[in-house]
DNA sequence: AGACGTACTACGACAGTCGTACTATGTCTG
DNA sequence: CAGACATAGTACGACTGTCGTAGTACGTCT
């Protein structure tokens, strides 16, 4: 079975938490299993590589975090939470469209 | 102008060299020539990248390389041409079959 | 003679990912 | 009530591919 190199989704693992954070505030655990069910299984980032972006986008501004105790139909620890800013929308955005010329550029280069 | 990213990319540079060698024999010059023809000018790779790329992939033995005097019509040094091996052509299309699975799984997280 | 195109090579820096390991609480099951 | 398993991370060093910078050297054109 054809494997996901880590090479490739590189430049996406930013992107992919954004997204989600997209549709409002979210914490590492979570992100983890939904890039997990929306990629149909199909990609599961690391749990370092995860924490690491984080790390780097709250740098960069795309996102802010803060504590809190888990839902009310919460279980488990506290956690830390993570919220997208207008910079990291805008951010998003231009991924989206830059996607769509690598896209084109890289499949001049694929057999079909 | 939305730029690529060496990032985005990264996982395909290697890709888009086999795809011209699988073409006949090229030499790093030319390759790049006609990376940045085949891509509409919308990418450009870097030298020490290419070059960087053979090493790796000789070693590898995805590639043979062989130096030859410029061709009849062919100005120029000697150049040193690469051609593609048998492990390179399967390495290639394993790359091909992955980019369709990865193209599927990002554009789960692009907005349209 | 000098500029420009061709065809590289060398070297060190950097960023993102990964492997490994560890901590610690909560919840479920026998 | 003990142990397994899920949750929710943190720490740290290694590795790999890319990039910036610089330099070499020959050929061709004006």
């Amino acid at each position: 079975m054809v494997e996901i190199s880590s090479d490739v989704i590189r430049g996406y693992n930013d992107t992919m938490i954004l997204c989600i954070l997209m549709k409002g505030p979210s914490y590492g655990y979570e992100i983890s299993k939904q890039i997990k069910t929306i990629s149909e299984e199909k990609y599961v980032i690391k749990e370092t590589t995860l924490y690491s972006a984080f790390t780097r986008m709250e740098k960069n501004e795309f996102i802010e975090s803060f504590v809190a105790d888990p839902g009310p139909d919460g279980n488990g620890k506290k956690r830390t939470y993570y919220r997208i800013t207008e910079k990291g929308k805008e951010y998003y955005r231009e991924k989206c469209e830059e996607w769509a010329l690598t896209k084109d550029v890289i499949e001049k280069f694929i057999e079909h």
